[in-house]
DNA sequence: TTGTATGCGTTATCAC
DNA sequence: GTGATAACGCATACAA
């Protein structure tokens, strides 16, 4: 466990550690003899400058925290590779964090951030209160992606939640759906309550208002989607359609349907949120509410960079499209 | 940007620095009475101690790097949660790190392991050579998972890919198969040369050697698995079972014969490998090697801290079991 | 062009 | 029980 020092190399090349500073640093000012003769000794010693002294220094770490829930969730992934291609584009790393949707996780993580350990933070599922996460935004670069908290004063890439939930709930209206079930999840997420707001409003207009008993909800997994789908069939009227706000619950109601020999999209339709890759690859494919996850990702990433670089004074909040991709599991092939 | 230090907590109350950090450090040694009254104007301040100066004097971070290829396969979501169980259970955090399957980027954050920034590195998928890796190793703590490569004399923790693979071909011979397809990935990794390994010596105790045409190549994506599957399905003499090293890629061959109008399994067995949480989501669901994800990342995090503790004197291997799961894609429910 | 000296924020070793 | 102070490894203002 060697660990050579500035000190040693400028020792080995006889020169000062100013020096060896500078031609770490591509400093002009140093003469190419020199400059050679020490980057051969730091070769020699295999010397690697300690990040923790230079960031101390620097008082910038060049890093960031990319914090959600658990990477079980294929959603994520499109997104942490925008937030990358953007963060490495402009010299800076990402790490990722899961919180497993705890409070004291994220708060565990971000403390990292008030602790000098990172420069920013992108939250993509924030479980801390909206007060608590308006107070850090005000000291540290601090960026919410796709999902986020009530009476929350920090920077926001979404999608029109609401619009979004209306689109599927119209397509499934216009097929002559009446009984509808929706799953949802019992978070206080802003981006899943407005989901369901749309939802319900198009219902409503429709004359077919939403009866609690066909609201379930479920956890982001396929067991709960699957088992949230086996309480609505068991309702004295079966709804003829489900929609989920997100795919992987979805894709749980599609093997519950099986397991009860309801044929989809004959006997029961069924929408999903998100277009995970995945949601083209179950059979039926799933017929879902697309967010555009990679520039997503990358709006957020341009966000946190530009409160990083002091250019935006206060909260900023960027509304990206959604489309609505009608698949098998709402219409016949 | 508020920014208190040690030196403002200290200044604010009254006492010497040194006083504050035994206080932030729970020191036997302070009264009662100024333990309180730093404490108080700690919260006062909202003073958060800058870890940057800590770890450089501490000398370590309390931080493990996690590298895996990309967080879009959901094979390595329950090894993660092994890693941070125990890591959590240890007063270590966990960051993950997405390599790309780069060389590059993977040779990035093993230099933030070099600068310090971490006390240790889980690997899951190497891709830089087992040299290398066998250097770093010697002055670093580092520990594969899973995915290890050729000529690295560094600890790992896997199950026994060759066996394995021989069960998933035994399986498929039983039930009478004759012409077996393959899909592999072009990787280096000793994990996937003994899955294949295993397959071929099976066959070829049944006197049904492995052609060339049979074996397809992809890269873990829906995707690859899809196309590679077609090309199989392309052959003059159709395979009548397939066996893909990885899940995902088995899911995307499920879909590609569902266009091909194929019925699994009676045209076409399918079986996987990794038993991911959608393997037994899909229609029909999958028949596939089970590897024992969460004790894979306990027992490498295990590893680690063994390593970083100094109680390792030379790298250890650790062999897991594994299990053939049978479900539909190969027999008839 | 280079060296000296200082400070980044913390912990730890001394003294007292 | 507490306070100076050195040290961790680095970058930089200032001298030379």
């Amino acid at each position: 466990m060697s660990a050579s020092t500035i000190q040693d190399v400028a020792k080995a090349s006889g020169v000062s550690v100013a020096t060896v500073s500078r031609v770490l640093n591509n400093s002009a000012t140093v003469a190419e003899a020199t400059r050679e003769m020490v980057l051969n000794t730091i070769k020699q010693l295999d010397y690697q400058p300690n990040l923790l002294g230079r960031n101390l220094r620097r008082t910038e770490t060049r890093l960031i925290l990319a914090l959600l829930p658990t990477i079980a969730n294929p959603f994520y992934s499109r997104i942490v590779k925008g937030i990358e291609d953007v963060a490495h584009k402009n010299g800076y790393n990402v790490m990722l964090c899961n919180t497993d949707s705890t409070k004291e996780r994220e708060q565990l993580y971000l403390g990292l951030l008030k602790n000098r350990l990172a420069d920013g933070v992108i939250l993509m599922a924030p479980r801390i209160e909206g007060e608590e996460l308006t107070a850090i935004s005000a000291d540290f670069p601090v960026v919410q992606c796709c999902e986020y908290k009530e009476g929350a004063k920090v920077s926001l890439v979404r999608i029109d939640n609401y619009a979004a939930a209306r689109k599927a709930a119209k397509h499934l209206i216009s097929l002559g759906h009446k009984k509808i079930g929706i799953i949802s999840s019992h978070s206080d997420f802003l981006s899943i309550l407005r989901r369901e707001e749309g939802f319900r409003s198009v219902l409503e207009e429709a004359g077919l208002p939403l009866e609690d008993q066909y609201l379930a909800y479920g956890d982001y997994s396929f067991k709960s989607g699957h088992r949230s789908a086996l309480a609505l069939l068991a309702l004295k009227e079966q709804p003829t359609a489900i929609f989920a706000i997100s795919d992987v619950m979805a894709i749980g109601a599609l093997r519950a349907l099986r397991e009860k020999g309801l044929k989809v999209p004959d006997d029961v339709a069924v929408v999903g949120f998100d277009n995970i890759s995945f949601s083209s690859m179950c059979d039926p494919m799933l017929t879902t509410v697309s967010q555009p996850k990679y520039d997503l990702g990358c709006t957020a990433m341009d966000l946190l960079l530009k409160t990083i670089q002091g250019e935006l004074k206060e909260p900023l909040e960027i509304v990206l499209e959604n489309e609505l991709v009608i698949r098998e599991s709402t219409i016949r092939s």
